[in-house]
DNA sequence: CATAAATATGAATAATTGTTCATATAATTG
DNA sequence: CAATTATATGAACAATTATTCATATTTATG
């Protein structure tokens, strides 16, 4: 195995791990809706649908900020997030079906 | 969030866990082969190509294994494994283009 | 400016997990 | 059956990480 194919394989693993959290999922399918609209939710928001607490939506919002799979929206005191882009969508929707399928 | 809605979640977190492994996604890379033709390759092959150990490598095959994400065939003293479905090949593919559209 | 509301951060702990080393099992062949 | 090849397994260790609790920061407003 090559050197780059070594960082396309270690991109991959930090891309899963980071999906791989079932708060973080929670989070991520609260923020997928229905149907194609773009979902933006704050903070407070995304607490409640989860049901976690305050102090872990927000550390887990900061790991998928970092990870580049929410984007941010700022408005007054809050904080509206947002899933990044298809990928991330098409990623959850994959996995998904995959796992509905078994069910 | 529903009880279903729970074991949803924690079916997508198993297998986003059990893919989210550079050991693993090095397996499943190896047996992904770069057209449509389903790829089967014995322990030894796998391990060459990958550069793991023996151990290694049939560890995380049996993890692998166990999340129904490769199948099995035996032939003589040789195990041949292979991807399970298209579903494990379009998550793979899905994550590949994630990545290398960011590099 | 003081207070309140929304969100973030840091430290600490508990639990999970990837890897190695040594050994075991299973199938083949002389 | 003894030896060899291919693969699996178990224990042990190191490292990572999810969660909680307490506290900090930021923005708006009376």
């Amino acid at each position: 195995m090559e050197k780059q194919n070594e960082k396309v394989i270690n991109a991959m693993e930090e891309l899963l791990k980071v999906s791989a959290d079932a708060t973080r999922l929670k989070i991520m399918i609260s923020l997928l809706g229905d149907s194609e609209i773009v979902v933006e939710k704050c903070v407070g928001e995304i607490q409640e649908e989860t049901s976690c607490s305050q102090s872990l939506v927000s550390h887990q919002l900061k790991v998928l900020k970092d990870a580049d799979l929410v984007a941010t929206r700022k408005e007054g005191t809050k904080i509206y997030y947002s899933l990044k882009d298809e990928h991330v969508e098409q990623l959850l929707k994959v996995v998904l079906e995959h796992v509905l399928e078994k069910m």
